[in-house]
DNA sequence: AACTATTTATAAGA
DNA sequence: TTCTTATAAATAGTT
């Protein structure tokens, strides 16, 4: 819907490559707005960019209930890596930390405290995936019984997930914290 | 764009509202796959119907990653409530809870299974919930060190948060679980 | 950042 | 519901 028609293929010139992006990421927001109003409905948008900057908008609901949302749906999906990983992957995480240390081979500062540093990022980031992991787990179990339950109160039952106190054993390893 | 100017306000009409509902989500979708192709980018849109039905589409990435991107830049918000109160909210949950109840009131079901099914769940999110609160925590100093490290590599931190080893502390409650 | 010639999306109708 | 078509809206190329 312009001079010409163009076809939907990556634009190849970087400039009108980048003004597209900005006029279509702006349009499509706009839609989603209009869709929420329309049909009283809640409409979330992510885009992220080929630089990795990210633009988001939320209709109707903020973005964490419609992020919620698909998650709950969703929970019984395994997650291919943890967060922890993934934030290694989207910032330059190697170059960074050569850096910093090399920018600490200064004066003031001792390299042991970046080692040490270094160090506890590791522990941070086995810990984070270990609890995000036992996370999801519980997740899973969660949803499967309600999902149990449903089924039962539509009188549809598979026959092979009991409901009664011999089936389902109360974990003993959960981590009732406080 | 259609046969007539149609302000952007809640559509009265029931039915013609679900047909827009169901051509307006379509062109969305049909807009973000352009925009993920045209510009390399990765697009996720998130729709959630009145009637609590989810639909969803990405491209350029998937959902999950472009889900995880935005959790990322936001790991430092706290989430008003946690996934297994949000999942109580979502399905009528309460109500469900009763019609089990009063579903297996019948011949060959003894309720106090049920009552032991129904405290397993109580368990789960009480677990779910302490887990989900760890997690949040511990990205929470993940992505602040994270920070931290950034702002040393440019030269501009900020004076109140230490970077070597005596101001920060390995947490001794770390769950560094297999 | 504005402008318009065109294409594209879609509201109403069949 | 699916297809058609008149019209509104978005936007590609231009200034």
């Amino acid at each position: 819907m312009g001079r010409r028609k163009v076809e939907i293929k990556l634009i190849e010139n970087k400039s009108s490559r980048q003004v597209t992006f900005s006029k279509r990421r702006t349009g499509l927001i706009e839609k989603a707005r209009q869709l929420s109003v329309l049909c009283e409905s809640s409409v979330a948008v992510l885009v992220v960019s080929a630089s990795g900057k990210l633009y988001n908008s939320s209709s109707g609901d903020n973005m964490t209930n419609i992020v919620d949302r698909y998650e709950i749906q969703h929970a019984g999906e395994l997650r291919s890596l943890d967060l922890a990983e993934k934030t290694r992957n989207y910032l330059p995480h190697k170059e960074l930390l050569e850096s910093v240390k090399s920018n600490l081979e200064e004066p003031n500062v001792d390299s042991v405290s970046v080692d040490s540093l270094i160090s506890l990022e590791d522990q941070l980031e086995t810990a984070l995936s270990a609890t995000r992991a036992r996370k999801t787990e519980l997740t899973m179990e969660f949803v499967k019984m309600l999902q149990e339950k449903i089924g039962t109160t539509n009188g549809r039952r598979e026959n092979n997930s009991p409901v009664n106190s011999s089936g389902i054993n109360p974990p003993e390893t959960l981590p009732l914290l406080k």
